[in-house]
DNA sequence: ATGCCTTTCCCAGAAAGA
């Protein structure tokens, strides 16, 4: 089985770089972040001609999440009960859905942005995943390979950014941001760290301005993290580099995952 | 070459992304 997740920047722009991608690859489970569009303007027919069926949480212009599946979907949960919200209590965005497929239980997550560390998002930021990570925990454990997966919007460590030094003072490398990551993993969840195609570290966004790709300037902010049926079952994993290139690209490249069950 | 930002709202330019 393949499994993967690429946060996609607006599925109505990428809806043709996604499909090919699923048929080129096979993908079985695809987990995405950032559809930028409401329940009803998601795009389902493309993805049903090719036989894939979908369950999409979204809100329309920002956030969004789905999850793209050949083979089968149940159990959807759209978002979660104790999500702070944001910008007010009550206010609920659309950044993590999860769902049954095959066998295994995938959560798709896009985690809030934080903007700069004194700004209210940031906060929000760190309550949201002290939230989403409470909430997870209830499924961690069991026999049923289980895996969260998305864009963390959190770079874990140094090497995970291209010029650390470009970061001084920014969000994404705080401690208390690595902190609430490493919050994550100790809840039982693996990071299934992917291998690059190319280059010596597995980055999975580049920004779009500066050249910031060819130049190598990358993040690995992109994340799967496995139960440990799900790490046990693990055959490949890698960053798809190619699906950064070319007309009208992600800024994110997918992780893809290999499981034999 | 992998190429210099993109997407949403909507029609002008602000906001957001990370």
């Amino acid at each position: 089985m393949r499994i993967a997740t690429w946060n996609i920047n607006s599925i109505t722009t990428r809806l043709p770089r996604v499909t090919e991608w699923l048929e080129l690859t096979g993908t079985d489970i695809l987990c995405v972040q950032e559809t930028k569009v409401a329940d009803t303007a998601f795009p389902a027919l493309p993805f049903e001609e090719i036989g894939y069926e979908v369950a999409h949480f979204g809100q329309g212009r920002w956030n969004g999440v789905a999850v793209i599946s050949k083979v089968g979907i149940a159990d959807v949960e759209r978002g979660f009960a104790s999500d702070p919200g944001f910008p007010d209590v009550g206010t609920l965005e659309a950044r993590a859905m999860g769902a049954t497929c095959g066998g295994v239980r995938v959560w798709s997550l896009y985690v809030p942005n934080g903007r700069t560390p004194d700004d209210p998002h940031y906060q929000y930021k760190l309550e949201w995943l002290a939230a989403v990570t409470k909430h997870l925990s209830d499924q961690v454990a069991g026999a049923t390979p289980f895996a969260v997966m998305g864009d963390f919007n959190i770079a874990p460590t140094d090497a995970d950014v291209w010029d650390p030094a470009k970061f001084v003072g920014a969000t994404h490398v705080t401690e208390p941001e690595r902190t609430a990551f490493r919050a994550i993993t100790d809840v039982g969840l693996h990071d299934v760290f992917p291998r690059a195609l190319k280059g010596d570290h597995p980055f999975t966004y580049w920004d779009y301005r500066d050249g910031a790709f060819h130049r190598g300037m990358g993040m690995r902010i992109d994340f799967v993290l496995g139960n440990t049926p799900f790490k046990d079952a693990v055959s490949d994993s890698y960053v798809d580099r190619d699906a950064r290139k070319g007309k009208g690209p992600s800024d994110h490249a997918p992780i893809v995952v290999d499981l034999d069950l």
